[in-house]
DNA sequence: AAATGACGGGG
DNA sequence: GTGTACGTCATTT
C-alpha cells in the first residue's frame, strides 16, 4: 500500500457494490487524463423524529434487531428555524434505506422520518463538501492499482480542457418513424474539440470527411472505438436521450452486439425517468441539449434547425427526416454526398449549441454543487432544492420532507394568485416597446424577508405587511431563504462589479458565472409555490406574487399617468407599450424615471422593440421585431397529431398578419384553403394527422381515433406494436370521429371529411387569431357554411 | 364534467 | 436508484 496525492476535477459521482457495502467513485480529470478514485468512508444514513422521547424511540428501534441497522445516533439539529434533537439512522447499504425506513416510520413512537430519499451519491457529495467541477486535493492509499481516498479538499482551478463530442445518428425510415427492429442505423455523425469531423456509414460516400465501414454492425463498433480512444469526457447529443440512445440501444440487442462506452468498460445504460430517459455512461458525462435549450430558450420550435437560427443566427438547410431513405436507396453520388454533408452539419450545430451551453451548466454544477450530468437535467426548482439541501447540511438544518402524494395534491389545488396579467388590448398594434423586470421576485424575497419561518398570519398586522393579504413577515430575525437569497444576489453583483474590470475570457467566464447566480436566484419564488419543494410554503409565495402585483401596477400607472404612453399588456413582471412615431427616446426617459421611484435593487429593464404584434388573449401573442424575427407565444399548433394543412394555414395567418398588417389578407388565405378542402385539390400527406400507439392496442381504454386506425390496419395483417405512429385521415359519414378514421394506406383523396378538416382542424387553429381583428368565430363559420350561396368561396 | 391520452425533439 | 415532469389540448365516456 502506497500512499499518494492527486489532483483532479470532478466530474462525476456514483457507487459500486463490493463486499455488501457501497464504494463511491469519485471520475476525475486531471489536465492530461482522467482517473478514478474510490472512498469508502461514508455511510448511508436518515434521521428520526421521536413522538415523546428520543430514548424510547431509540430503543423501539434497536429491538427491532434489524442486521441492517448498523448505529443510532442522538443528534441536536433544527428543523425550519426551531431547535429539535433527532436519531440518525446509519444502515449498511444505500438501499437498506428504502427497506429500513418503512419498517421504522411505522413504529408507534416514531414521530416522522426525515432525509430517507436523497441519492446516495448526492448525500455524499454534500456531507464531504465536494464540488463538481472544481478540482480536489486528494490523500489517497494505493493497492492493487486502485486509489483509495482518505481526505479529501476542494481547490479552486481553472477547468482543464474536456474533450467533448457531439454525435448524432441518421437512420433508414421508409415508413415515415424508423423501426428499430428493421431500420438500420446509417449514418453516425461525429464532430469534437479534439480535430475529430467525421462521418460513419456503410456506403460508398466521396467525400473526405467519411469513413465507410462494411456494415451497420462494424461502423457502431468503430464508433465505440471512436470514444474509447479518444476518451471522451462529455458526450452530447440533440434529443439523444430520447432518440440516438434508444435507438442505438434497440438496434445493438437486435444485432446481437455490445458496445462498452463507458470508462469502466461497461455498455451504456437507459435509466427510464418521468421526463425523458437518462442515460449513463458511467465516468463519462452525457448532456442533451434538447432539454437545454428548452429550458433557457423561449422559442415557437424547438427543431434543430429553428434553434441553430435563433441562437447561432445560422440558416441551416434540411433533409426533410421522411425524406432520407430515398436518398439513401437512390445511390446516387451527388445525393448521398450532399445527405453526409447534411449529417455532418446535424452533429458540427450540435457542437456549436454545446459550446453556447456548456459553460452556463459548468457553472450551475459548481453553484449547485451536484454533478454535472444531473444538474444538465434538473429543472429551475430542482436546481434550488439541491442547492438548499447542501445550505441545510452546513446550517445544520434537517430538511422538509417532500410531500406524499396526498399532499402534494392537496397544494396542487391550493391556489392563490399569482402574477398580475392585464387583459391585453385586443388586435394589432404597431411600435411597441417590451419592459421587464427580472430581478423583482428576488428583490421582494430579501427587501420583504418572506420565508417559511418569518411568516405571521394576522390580519391585524402591522409591520412590513403583504398588499391585499392579511399576512406580515417578521424582520427580527433574517429567513433561510432571504439570507441565501441575498448571499447570492450579492455574489452576482460582486461579480458584475468585477467583469466591468475583466476582458476577453476572464469577463465571458464572468459572464457565464453571473448568469448562472441570476438563474438560479431567479427560480426561488417559484421554488415556494411548487407544489413538489421541500421549503413549500404557499403564503410565502403568494406574498411575494402581491408584492409583485403592487409594483407592477405602479410602473404601469407611471407609464399612463407620467408619461401618456399607452399600455396594451403586461405579464406578471413584463409590460408591453406603444411608442409613438419618431419617440423612441421616451423609452430611456420612461426607463430612468421608473426605476428612480423603485425602491432598493428593484429594476425594470428595456427588453426589446417590436414593429408589430397581434395580442389574442392574456398569454397568446406575437411579435415581429424590426429585423423580421417573429416571436409567437400560446399560439403554437405544431404538433404532429394537427393535420400539416391546419399548421401551415396558422403560420401563414401569423406571418401575414405581422408581415403586413393585413386581415383581409389573412382571411384570404384562409378561404383558400378552406376553398382547396372542400374541392380535394389538398394532398393525402396535408391531411394526414399522424398519432403514436403507446401501448398495446388491448390496453386501451377508450377508443380514439388513432387506436381505430390502428385496428382496422391490425384486421388487414398488420401488426401493430407500442411506438408505431398511425398515420390516419377521418372518412365521411355519420359515426363519431374515430369510427371514421382510416389508415392512410387504404384511403384515397375522394374518402376524407371536408367538414372535419374544416371544422376541426382549420378554423380552430386560426379562429382565435381572427377574433381579434375583428371577424368573429361565428362570421368564420357562417362565411364557411355558406360557401355555394356567397361570393367567399364562389 | 371528468377521464383518458398525446404532444414536444429525433429520422 | 435513498429521486418518476409539465402544462395543455382534443376526444371519449
Amino acid at each position: 500500500m502506497i500512499k499518494m496525492i492527486v489532483e483532479g476535477l470532478l466530474l462525476d459521482v456514483d457507487y459500486v457494490t463490493k463486499d455488501n457495502k457501497a464504494v463511491l467513485r469519485l471520475f476525475l480529470k486531471d489536465s492530461k487524463e482522467a482517473f478514478l478514485v474510490y472512498d469508502e468512508n461514508f455511510e448511508p444514513y436518515f434521521y428520526v423524529f421521536a413522538k415523546e422521547s428520543l430514548e424510547k424511540t431509540k430503543k423501539e428501534i434497536e429491538n427491532l434487531n434489524d442486521r441492517r441497522i448498523i448505529k443510532i445516533e442522538k443528534c441536536k439539529k433544527k428543523f425550519i428555524g426551531k431547535d429539535v434533537e433527532v436519531l440518525k439512522v446509519v444502515v449498511d447499504h444505500p438501499q437498506s434505506v428504502p427497506k429500513v425506513r418503512e419498517v421504522i416510520k411505522n413504529l408507534q413512537s416514531v414521530e416522522m422520518i426525515a432525509e430517507y430519499d436523497i441519492p446516495y451519491a448526492r448525500r455524499y457529495v454534500i456531507d464531504k463538501g465536494l464540488i463538481p467541477m472544481q478540482w480536489l486535493r486528494i490523500e489517497c492509499n494505493k493497492s492493487n492499482n486502485m486509489l483509495f481516498a482518505e481526505k479529501i479538499e476542494v481547490f479552486e482551478k481553472d477547468i482543464p480542457e474536456l474533450k467533448i463530442l457531439a454525435f448524432d445518428i441518421e437512420v433508414y425510415n421508409p415508413k415515415g418513424a424508423p423501426r428499430f427492429d428493421r431500420d438500420p442505423i446509417i449514418m453516425i455523425n461525429l464532430v469534437s474539440n479534439t480535430g475529430l469531423k467525421k462521418v460513419l456509414t456503410w456506403k460508398e460516400i466521396e467525400e473526405d470527411f467519411v469513413e465507410t465501414c462494411i456494415s451497420e454492425k462494424a461502423m457502431i463498433k468503430r464508433f465505440e472505438e471512436i470514444i474509447n480512444e479518444e476518451d471522451f469526457d462529455i458526450i452530447i447529443g440533440y434529443n439523444s436521450s430520447a432518440f440516438d440512445f434508444p435507438y442505438l440501444k434497440k438496434r445493438l440487442e437486435k444485432l446481437g452486439v455490445s458496445i462498452y462506452l463507458g470508462r469502466d468498460k461497461t455498455p451504456f445504460k437507459i435509466e427510464a425517468r418521468a421526463e425523458v430517459p437518462e442515460v449513463k455512461i458511467n465516468g463519462r458525462v452525457h448532456i442533451d441539449l434538447y432539454p437545454i435549450v428548452r429550458r433557457n430558450i423561449s422559442l415557437s420550435s424547438y427543431v434543430l434547425e429553428n434553434v441553430v437560427k435563433e441562437i447561432l443566427g445560422i440558416e441551416k438547410e434540411k433533409i426533410e427526416g421522411k425524406d432520407i431513405w430515398r436518398v439513401w436507396d437512390k445511390n446516387d453520388k451527388e445525393g448521398l454526398a450532399r445527405l453526409a454533408r447534411y449529417a455532418l452539419e446535424d452533429a458540427y450545430y450540435t457542437f456549436e449549441l454545446g459550446k453556447k451551453f456548456l459553460p452556463l451548466y459548468y457553472e450551475l454544477s459548481r453553484l449547485v454543487k451536484q454533478p454535472l450530468q444531473d444538474v444538465s437535467r434538473m429543472t429551475a426548482g430542482q436546481l434550488v432544492e439541491w442547492f438548499l439541501l447542501r445550505e441545510a447540511y452546513y446550517r445544520n438544518e434537517v430538511a422538509p420532507n417532500k410531500p406524499k402524494k396526498e399532499e402534494l395534491k392537496a397544494r396542487e389545488e391550493e391556489t392563490y394568485v399569482g402574477g398580475y396579467v392585464m387583459e391585453p388590448k385586443k388586435g394589432i398594434k404597431e411600435n411597441i416597446a417590451v419592459f421587464d423586470f427580472r430581478s423583482l421576485y428576488p428583490s421582494i424575497i430579501v427587501t420583504h424577508n418572506i420565508d417559511p419561518s418569518t411568516l405571521i398570519i394576522d390580519k391585524n398586522c402591522r409591520e412590513n405587511k403583504v398588499p391585499e393579504l392579511g399576512y406580515c413577515f417578521s424582520k427580527e430575525k433574517e429567513g433561510f431563504i432571504p439570507s441565501i437569497l441575498k448571499m447570492l444576489i450579492e455574489k452576482r453583483q460582486k461579480v458584475k462589479k468585477k467583469m466591468k474590470e475583466a476582458k476577453g475570457i476572464e469577463k465571458k467566464f464572468l459572464d457565464v458565472q453571473q448568469k448562472a447566480l441570476k438563474i438560479l436566484a431567479n427560480s426561488f419564488y417559484g421554488y415556494m409555490g411548487y407544489a413538489r419543494a421541500r421549503w413549500y410554503r404557499r403564503e410565502c409565495a403568494e406574498s411575494v406574487a402581491a408584492f409583485a402585483r403592487y409594483y407592477i401596477k405602479k410602473v404601469m400607472e407611471i407609464a399612463e399617468k407620467e408619461f401618456n404612453l399607452e399600455v396594451v399588456y403586461g405579464d406578471t413582471d413584463s409590460l408591453f407599450v406603444l411608442i409613438p412615431e419618431n419617440k423612441k427616446e421616451v423609452i430611456e426617459e420612461f426607463l430612468n424615471y421608473v426605476n428612480k421611484s423603485l425602491p432598493g435593487n428593484i429594476e425594470l429593464e428595456f427588453e426589446g422593440f417590436y414593429k408589430r404584434g397581434i395580442f389574442v388573449t392574456k398569454k397568446k401573442y406575437a411579435l415581429i421585431s424590426e429585423d423580421g424575427k417573429i416571436v409567437a407565444k400560446g399560439l403554437e399548433v405544431v404538433r404532429r397529431d394537427w393535420a400539416k394543412i391546419a399548421k401551415e394555414t396558422q403560420q401563414k395567418v401569423i406571418e401575414v398578419l405581422l408581415k403586413e398588417g393585413s386581415p383581409e389578407k389573412a382571411l384570404e388565405i384562409v378561404r383558400n384553403v378552406i376553398k382547396k378542402i372542400k374541392n380535394r385539390k389538398v394532398s393525402l400527406d396535408d391531411i394526414t394527422i399522424y398519432t403514436q400507439i403507446t401501448k398495446n392496442i388491448s390496453e386501451y381504454k377508450t377508443l380514439e381515433p388513432h387506436v381505430v386506425a390502428a385496428k382496422k390496419l391490425q384486421k388487414k395483417g398488420i401488426k401493430i406494436s407500442p411506438g408505431m405512429i398511425i398515420g390516419y385521415v377521418i372518412t365521411k359519414g355519420s359515426k363519431s370521429i374515430s369510427q371514421r378514421a382510416e389508415p392512410i394506406d387504404y384511403v384515397s383523396l375522394d374518402d376524407y371529411d371536408p367538414d372535419y378538416y374544416i371544422e376541426n382542424q382549420i378554423l380552430p387553429a386560426v379562429e382565435r387569431i381572427f377574433e381579434v381583428v375583428g371577424y368573429s368565430k361565428s362570421f368564420l363559420r357562417a362565411s364557411e357554411k355558406q360557401q355555394t350561396l356567397t361570393r367567399w368561396f364562389s
